[in-house]
DNA sequence: ACCTTGACGGTTC
DNA sequence: GGAACCGCCAAGG
């Protein structure tokens, strides 16, 4: 069975703000935590969008899912350890959008999601 | 209230 | 590249 990703912490409007940055992310295409905290408003704030995702609802928010998966740290790489069922999913659920990831390892150069002016204001428009 | 623990990141060496 | 260091701050014990 897959890992639990969801917990019981209530939500609050940060959360929000970071599911929905991450709602922004293409499909095969990926963004750093850092990039998330940014959009977001929460400069400075990586940790907490790693925080906010682990307590993401697993339906989704707002009648749609949040691609949890499709974040990944500054270096590149996915941040479980590579030994572990979160790391297998992630990197599961990568490779069926044709992410390419090797030894954990994705190239930002190739995949890093580099929104336009019109996702940056959707996004920052909630 | 204090301490530790993180799905992190920029700097520096 | 990579490793050590520090800043960050919400949760949980």
């Amino acid at each position: 069975m897959v890992t639990q990703l969801t917990s019981a912490i209530k939500p609050n409007e940060k959360h929000i703000k970071i599911w929905q940055a991450v709602q922004a992310i293409p499909l095969g295409k990926v963004a750093c935590y850092g990039q998330i905290a940014d959009l977001a408003g929460l400069p400075g704030r990586a940790r907490l969008v790693g925080k906010a995702l682990g307590s993401v609802p697993k339906i989704g928010w707002r009648g749609q899912a949040v691609p949890w998966h499709r974040v990944i740290n500054s270096q590149g790489k996915i941040s479980f350890a590579p030994d572990t069922d979160n790391f297998r999913q992630q990197r599961n659920l990568l490779q069926d959008e044709q992410v390419v990831v090797i030894g954990g390892k994705i190239k930002l150069k190739d995949f890093q999601w580099q929104p336009d002016l019109a996702e940056l204001l959707f996004v920052l428009e909630g």
